[in-house]
This record gives structure tokens, C-alpha cells and sequence, in this order.
DNA sequence: AACCCGGGGGA
DNA sequence: TCCCCAGGGTT
């Protein structure tokens, strides 16, 4: 008697055996500890997400606290996660529900793609982890898994692959156990699937896959196309005044590091019009160590100068955008990673 | 140094 | 609808 290769049944089979079960945001399943644990897996690892999840749950434990707390600090807890969007996406989501949809995360996936942040494989592993709904996802690992399963010939970020690919991830999926599915793949490849030295020997799908047919796993998932960096200059001012307080400023909401505190930037200018625009008097700027930031999408020079006021100088009241803070207080702000690295040089 | 990754927003 | 952007980590 012949079977038929059962996607769902090999995974789930993998899974119980050799599945995680004891992540933090699996532990008293709520849709908001899903919903958090997801918008902090986007583009980041498991291990990484690990300790930011433990204090921002226990800081905001519900979507009220979320809702009501200020977004400045819901940033201070995000600061180092990287892609800061997310978190001004996750706070303006919670006052969403908070004022407008009673409280709780709709169980309903057109609803929950329009909140701010949910996309269309958040909202699915919302749907399937809280609400036990029969949704796929396509996240990076299933996007790995499928690249190799079907020996996708083009990179699985083009639009029309994608599109493909939510085809198979939605016609793969079981008639049951919705949840154990969607973590089952996200498992096989972070821990088992995984980029680079797959541990095919011991993988659920190895007889029907075909980059496994193919003794060319590691070719799959094709890589992106190739692009040149463009490499951008930029200094920052470190002041200090007496009190041994830095000067920072908040960046605006939008870009790069939006709502995030940072040294003042300046690429052109002279030091006089920075020191104008700062409303500090212009002194003798010492120059710092330069260090290299480097984004998928470009490069940043980073030219560090330090500049300290004397006594003469009385310091002018903090603004929203603008403010003194001594060093040692410092870590209670949102920073981007550089700006973190530069004040653990002074 | 190259590569990875979900979603938003503008072209 | 497509392309660009964003940031820290891993390899």
C-alpha cells in the first residue's frame, strides 16, 4: 500500500520530539504576548528577542499598560532591539485597541493587518499561535524551508516568487493543530533548516526535498541581487558642561533612528553655525576616535569631536527634543547602537 | 565583509 | 505593484 508524503504530519511529528516548548512568550499563551513576541522576532533572532521580551513584558504586562504608558519609554525598552518602527508601531497599535476595539486584539486577520506593524505573516501567526486559526505564515524561515523543499530558482523576496510561496505555505497547511504547525516551521528553520550547515541527516522533509534530490542544499534559497553601499560621512558633537551633563537630541520620528536620542550631527557645517544652532558658545572642539556604522543599505562614517563648555556657560532648561543628561543616567534613554558604543568611550 | 530579515511608505 | 528603507546580529 502506497502513502502519500504528508508535509503537516512529517513536521509535526519533528515537532513534538525536537520542537521548542519553553520560550518565554509560550509560557501563559495570551494574543498580546504573541502579538509582542512576534513584532520583536521581526528580523530578529530568538536569542536576542529573549531578554528585551522578559523586561518589556514585565515593564507593560497588558495592552492598558502599553496603551497608557508614554512612547518614550516604551522606546527605552525597545533601545538595542533596532528597527525602532516597530515599537512606535506596537505602542500606536495597543492605544488603538485600547480606545477603539475594547481592549482586546481582534481575532479577525483583515482586522489585525490594520493595525500598524501587523502584516500579513504577523497577523497570520497571530491567527494560528493565539486564536488556534487555520493561517499560514511566510516568514524568513518558512521562506528558507520552501526555497529548498521546492528548489525555488529565484530569490524568495521577489514579488512574484512571494506570491508563489504563500501558495504552497497556505496549501501545506494541516486541518488541525494550527499552533504546534506554525511553531513547528519556525523551529525547523531556526534550529534545524538553517542557513548555513543544515542538518539535513536529521530533517522530517528530507525524502521529498528537492534541493536534497539535488545534493545542493546550500544553494537554496537563491540570494538576493547585489547592490553597491553608498558610504555617507557624518560628525557628531559630544558637549559636556560643568555638571558633566551631555547634550542630546531627539531625532525626528521619520528615518533613520526616528524618535531615538543621538549626539547633535552635522556633515558640512562650520563649527560656529553648530555651536549657533545649539545656542552654546563656539569652544575649542577636541577630536575623537571615528568609527564605521554599517546598515544593509549604506555605510556611515562616523567623525566624533568633543567639546567642553566652561563655567561660564549656564546651562539652558531642557526642551522635548533637546536635554542634559549625565552620563551614568544615560542608559535609562532610548540609543541608538553607535550612540551607546561612543558614550561607553567617554 | 556579506548576509539575514516583516512591514511601511513613496514612486 | 514595486522598490527602498531600516539596524542589530550571525557567519
Amino acid at each position: 500500500m502506497m502513502t502519500i508524503f504528508n508535509f503537516s504530519d512529517a513536521l509535526l511529528g519533528w515537532y513534538e520530539k525536537h520542537g521548542r516548548k519553553d520560550l518565554p512568550w509560550q509560557q501563559s499563551v495570551t494574543p498580546y504576548r504573541v502579538w509582542v513576541s512576534e513584532i520583536m522576532l521581526q528580523q530578529t533572532q530568538v536569542s536576542t528577542v529573549i531578554p528585551y521580551y522578559q523586561r518589556f513584558m514585565q515593564r507593560f504586562p497588558d495592552i492598558a499598560a502599553l496603551a497608557t504608558a508614554n512612547l518614550d519609554e516604551v522606546l527605552s525598552y525597545w533601545a538595542g532591539l533596532g528597527y525602532y518602527a516597530r515599537g512606535r508601531n506596537l505602542h500606536k497599535s495597543a492605544n488603538i485597541i485600547h480606545h477603539q476595539l475594547g481592549g482586546e486584539l481582534p481575532e479577525d486577520i483583515e482586522q489585525l493587518q490594520t493595525l500598524p506593524g501587523i502584516g500579513r505573516s504577523t497577523a497570520g501567526a497571530i491567527m494560528a499561535l493565539a486564536f488556534h486559526q487555520r493561517y499560514a505564515i511566510l516568514d524568513g524561515n518558512v521562506k528558507r524551508v520552501l526555497s529548498r523543499f521546492y528548489a525555488v530558482e529565484d530569490w524568495p523576496g521577489k514579488p512574484q516568487v512571494e506570491k508563489q510561496l504563500w501558495l504552497r505555505a497556505q496549501a501545506l497547511l494541516p486541518d488541525k493543530d494550527f499552533a504546534k504547525y506554525t511553531q513547528a516551521q519556525m523551529d525547523l528553520g531556526a534550529t534545524l533548516c538553517t542557513r548555513s550547515r543544515p542538518d539535513c541527516q536529521n530533517c522530517p522533509l528530507q525524502t521529498h526535498c528537492a534541493a536534497y534530490a539535488q545534493n545542493n542544499v546550500s544553494d537554496y534559497p537563491r540570494p538576493r541581487p547585489k547592490k553597491t553601499v553608498p558610504v555617507k560621512q557624518v560628525q557628531w558633537l559630544v558637549v559636556e558642561n560643568k555638571h558633566q551633563e551631555i547634550l542630546l537630541l531627539k531625532r525626528p520620528a521619520m528615518g533613520i533612528w526616528g524618535g531615538l536620542w543621538c549626539f547633535p550631527e552635522f556633515t558640512d557645517s562650520e563649527l560656529e553655525t553648530v555651536c549657533d544652532r545649539l545656542e552654546i558658545p563656539v569652544t575649542d572642539a577636541q577630536i575623537l576616535a571615528g568609527f564605521q556604522h554599517t546598515f544593509t543599505h549604506f555605510k556611515l562614517n562616523i567623525q566624533p569631536f568633543k567639546m567642553a563648555l566652561d563655567d561660564a556657560f549656564s546651562v539652558i532648561e531642557d526642551k522635548p527634543d533637546r536635554i542634559w543628561v549625565k552620563i551614568k543616567d544615560i542608559e535609562e534613554l532610548a540609543l541608538p547602537a553607535p550612540v551607546k558604543a561612543l558614550v561607553n568611550q567617554l
